[in-house]
DNA sequence: GTCTATAAATGGATAGAC
DNA sequence: GTCTATCCATTTATAGAC
């Protein structure tokens, strides 16, 4: 039985995780301390560990808050019938998503925060996604892996130079349609 | 008149440089503090201050350091007549100078470091290396804007799959000639 | 040129009262 | 469940002696 105990519990914990990312935003994805995250939820410190064992675990939960976010996006997606045009939705909405938000797109897809590894269960939702695009890739028709690791660069790639170089512009997020376009025609003119 | 003094303090100012990279291979790009550096020069903390005005300026160094160590290799390296034969070396030269030190990637196209930003000098440097590899694209027939903007997605791409999923293999690197082969089968065939 | 001393703050984390 | 108090370490940076 989920009593109310138990749901203010999970309402303090999401509290907690919105203002880390809030802080993230502000001042970089590793900028940020778990006393200004207390003091933004009006806590001490230490009363944080009621809900989180560690700084770690904060940035844990926003790893798998943050790959739950993806997958939630891509299912909530207009999904066009043909398999291109699917592939070509897709690309934008993983880019658009990257971009809407650097840090998260830092944490879950750059390995920069010093020490930080997910734990199983958060990186199970990472392969989650994975697991989606080779489902789109191979309705479309690429089903090599090497053709899939291509993807996986091509859409970081753009992502990465987007949000570094560019942050408030569309110069490389304008791009992915062309990109998708590129890549479709080398994969699929040599299947097999 | 470069006298002995001058040199003298040129080269600890590069110990001390040595220092910090070496640390942030081990512990990560920010997982470093000034005390370890000096330690690991020999020195206490405020002695630095005699070479680095702050921590910003170490990383201010690193960023100059590291773009003029990709132009000097971009210059050594053996060039081919080809001109597509070169932008294939420089894609192979490009990837491999990220996957051998990715803290060094991270500072110089990952906006990773809370709060810094290079001097106008070091970025410079920067700009410099992007102003060669336009040289490069342009022998081969590659000129416009939007085509060099899809060159550094992929190439960092590629680098940041590399780097990001599989830092001790080489399954992202193994697909840079297939990706150079993509992109020119694209932008060559559409000039104009 | 390097040191000690210290500022002034901040870090993550724990013990134990309420 | 949240607090105060505190640990113990560390942070970047400056002042001033040697």
């Amino acid at each position: 039985m989920t009593d109310r105990r138990a749901r203010r519990h999970e309402a303090t914990r999401q509290e907690i995780l919105d203002a880390a990312w809030r802080l993230a935003r502000e001042r970089g994805l590793t900028g940020w301390s778990l006393r200004e995250v207390a003091t933004e939820v009006g806590m001490r410190a230490p009363s944080l560990y009621g809900y989180f064992g560690s700084k770690e675990a904060i940035y844990d939960a926003m790893f798998a808050e943050g790959s739950a976010q993806l997958l939630a996006r891509t299912d909530a997606m207009p999904r066009p019938a043909d398999p291109v045009d699917l592939l070509r939705a897709v690309a934008r909405e993983f880019v658009d998503f990257c971009v809407a938000d650097p840090p998260r797109y830092q944490l879950l897809f750059l390995r920069v925060v010093p020490g930080f590894v997910p734990s199983p269960a958060s990186y199970a939702l990472a392969e989650e996604v994975l697991e989606r695009l080779r489902g789109v890739l191979a309705a479309a028709g690429v089903t090599s892996e090497r053709a899939v690791d291509l993807w996986t660069a091509l859409v970081t790639g753009l992502a990465t130079q987007q949000v570094s170089n560019d942050p408030d512009g569309t110069r490389w997020t304008d791009l992915v349609d062309h990109a998708v376009d590129m890549f479709l025609a080398s994969e699929l003119a040599t299947p097999r």
